[in-house]
Formats: structure tokens, sequence, C-alpha cells
DNA sequence: TTTTCCTAATAGTCTGACCAGTCTGATAGG
DNA sequence: CCTATCAGACTGGTCAGACTATTAGGAAAA
């Protein structure tokens, strides 16, 4: 019965010994010495290490000792990118960044889709709507919001949605599982793709916006526990 | 003395349990039974399940087992995200891209930094002033705004501003090497700083917006041809 | 048939030990 | 006095066996 969570003591010795490393040697005590001071098992502090090391945080050197890596920056910045199904994010997380994120990519859609874009999109619709099983849906309605970044024109944009793909795949499927949610959100694709066909950037906007704020209201508990386990949740179902 | 690297024994379980999972359960033997198997002790095979399970190829249910994890549309997402240099990414592009969504996370970041945040913002900062050289300024500068997501407390705008580091990275050499850009732009992040710190999110915005503009101003023809080939050039010089 | 409870299997953790490197400092030889 | 050497005390990494908490599934009782 460890007297922290691999998490607890992960960020308390973030803060000791990386946040504030006055020591120029950049030098953490041994693995003995902390477990004892913080009254854990070597083991177990063993894995709160080999956490900050794939963090990149920190580098054990055998016979020598545990030292602290400067994060030289651009590191960080990619770490971030790889750890992302170790973080816990939360539904209320993706949907705020997806709301400010797509509806502005709704709206470059909506002026610069092409006809080839929007033939693509009722394809999309299609066959999520007549999709039966909840995998195939989810992966109809991951194509529909890649297919609306890529009508943007943009790359970048097509990246930036691409890099949470995953993530949103696995709200999709806690709400396309859900009946309630779901007979709220289907109409609003149709809804959306019509704004991009009559090339009504505002329409678009606010069908899109009204699609993402669903799940506020119908998640509940769910909410504010990470994605991951939601998902796997659903699955088994 | 295990006969097996760490990395030699996960890519043989990743071959044998997860590229040909046929298995529909998707379930793994136990960790003691594969620990017999190839001949390494039970620590030594959790260590090297701790890794897959970082790279989220796996997940380990207490009680359970160990299960193989569909990797859902993350093939899809990580084509996105690898033909990315491919993509003739402009200026333009990324600007667009840039303003809505440091916009967003520069407002909640003045919502919520913490004081943990705001110290190393000011780090940050400091190291971009007193860098001499032009790739350690462009690296600050990445940093200075990777943190700016970091304290948004939202993982996934982290993640979404890791997606486009690169691409930011290149347009950062071409803004810092040109002495024009670079004396508008530096005093802005101190304004956009001072307003995290008053936890002003209009001045921080306001403060953002300007800065992500004055690209539009100086780069005249650049702003069209791919970043690439823009990185490319400067660092030549 | 339904409910309850027990058993077996699992991952996670602890303890104490050993191994192979690495550093330090005392000592022996110049 | 200086230098080379070597023993000992560290370090992280690994091992083996025992224990805990949690889960699934089946047996027994209602």
């Amino acid at each position: 019965m460890p007297a922290y969570s691999q998490d607890e003591l992960a960020s308390e010795l973030t803060n000791k010994y990386i946040l504030n490393d006055q020591s120029s040697s950049g030098m953490m005590p041994s693995a003995r010495i902390l477990a004892e001071k913080y009254g854990v098992s070597r083991l177990f502090l063993r894995e709160v290490l080999a956490g900050l090391q794939r963090q990149g945080l920190v580098k054990a050197v055998p016979g020598r000792g545990v030292f602290v890596r400067k994060p030289h920056m651009l590191d960080t910045a990619k770490n971030v990118h790889t750890t992302l199904r170790q973080s816990a994010a939360t539904a209320r997380h993706l949907i705020e960044a997806r709301i400010n994120i797509e509806e502005q990519t709704v709206r470059l859609a909506a002026l610069r889709a092409t006809d080839e874009d929007i033939a693509q999109l009722e394809v999309a619709l299609k066959s999520f709507d007549d999709a039966t099983e909840l995998l195939a849906r989810a992966k109809s309605d991951i194509a529909f919001h890649s297919l609306i970044a890529k009508a943007t024109q943009n790359p970048v944009l097509q990246v930036v949605f691409g890099s949470i793909t995953t993530l949103t795949f696995e709200i999709m499927l806690r709400s396309l599982a859900d009946a309630k949610t779901m007979a709220q959100g289907a109409p609003l694709h149709h809804s959306i793709l019509q704004a991009i066909k009559a090339k009504d950037p505002d329409k678009a906007v606010a069908a899109m916006c009204k699609h993402l704020h669903i799940a506020e209201d119908t998640y509940e508990s769910d909410f504010d526990i990470p994605l991951s386990d939601v998902a796997d949740r659903v699955i088994k179902q």
C-alpha cells in the first residue's frame, strides 16, 4: 500500500527536483534514499522514475545516478505530442479545444469547399446514416469531420485536426452509443453540410457549435473522466 | 542477465501478439506465463509491458489481464501527421490556423495560468532575450508558446500545438532571422506575458493577435511559398 | 431460476538479495 | 612530493518469492 499514487509521487518529485533545479550538477538523490524518504519501496519509486524518464525529464545512468535533464525545449514540445495517450484528456478538454478549432474550420470550409469536397462530404454522410455498427458509424463521423478540414484547402488545419483524431474517435464512440446524444446530433450533420453547400459560413458555424455543445448536456458524469476509460467501457458493451 | 534487451523483447511481443491480433478478445497471456516463456523475470517483462503501454499498444487491467489495444484511427491520424512535411504548407496556411488556435489558447492561459506556469514563462522569455544564436532563439520562442499551451491546463490544446510545432519552428527561423520582423515581434512577448500575469484575457488576445499578424506585413513574397523551402534557405545563410 | 459466496487467476507491490558498472580515496611505488 | 593502483562504497538494474487488491466465473444456497 504505497503512500502515494504513481502520479502523485511523480509530480512531487518533479516539483522538488526538476523545477527548482538549483543544483548545477542536476543530480538527484539515489533511488534507495528517495524511496526511504517518501516511505515507498524502491521498486515503486523505480516505476515513478521510469515514468519521468519516458517524458525525458530525467536520465538514469547505471553506476552513477539519476540526473535531471535540461529539457531543451523542442523536446518538451514533442513529448507533449507523443505522451498524448498517457495524458488524462477528458471530454471537457477535448470539446473546449474542438469548439474553437472546428468553428474556424467549418467557416473556412463553407467559404472554400470545392464541388469535389462537397461530393465527398455527401458520401461520408450517407455512409454515416447507413451504418448499423457502432464502429462503422464512428469512422464515418471521423471521415466527415476530416473532410471538412480538407475543404478548408489549408493543410495545416488538416494536420491539426489529425492530431486529435484519436481522441475525437473515442468521444464519438461514447456519443454514438448514447441514443439521446445520437438523436440530437445526427440531424446537425445535415445542417452543416447544407450550410457548406450554400456557402453560408455563419450558418455553418452555428450548426457546428450546436453539434459540439450537445455532449455538454448529455455526458454528465462522463464529462470529467479520461476519454480512454469511457471508450473502453463503451466498447465492452 | 536477461536473455533479451528490453527493446528486443518489446518488438518480439509486438510482432507476435499485436501485429497478428487474430484473437478477437485481444487478450495476451498473463505476465507470469510470458515471463516464463521468454526466460526472463516477471519484473523485467513488466518493464517491457510498461513500455508498450506507454505507446498505447496495450492496456493492463488489474485483476483481468493484458489486452491488445485496437489502434482505432490512430493509423489515419499518423498518416496525416507524417505527410505533413510533404504537404506544401505555406506561412499563410500556418498563420491562418495559428491565429485562431493561439488566440483561444492565450485567452485560457490568461484565465488559468498558475504561479508555476508564469515562472516557467519568465524563464523561457529570458532565455529568448538572452539568446544570441538563431536556433537558440527559435527554440526559446517555441518553448514560450508551448508553455502558454501548457498554462491552459488543457492537455488537448497542448497536443494541438504540438502537432504544428515543426511548422511553427520553420516559420520562426524566417521571422527571427529578419531584423524588421524581429524588432516588431520581440516586445510583444513581454506584452503577452504581462497580460497573462495580470489575468487579463482580452489584453492577452490582443497582444497575441498583433504578434501573429506581423508576418503578414513583412513576409511579402515568402508568404505563399512552402515553409520548408523558406526554412532551408534561412539555415543556409 | 436467482442470488450469494467462494475460488482461481490476474496485475501490482513489497522485501531482500545480487550483479555489473562507476566513483573515491587510501595506499604503495616511483 | 607525485602518480598509479586497487579496495571499498556507492549507483542503477535485475532477480526470486511472497503478499495484496481486484476481477471473472462457477458452485452452492435460496
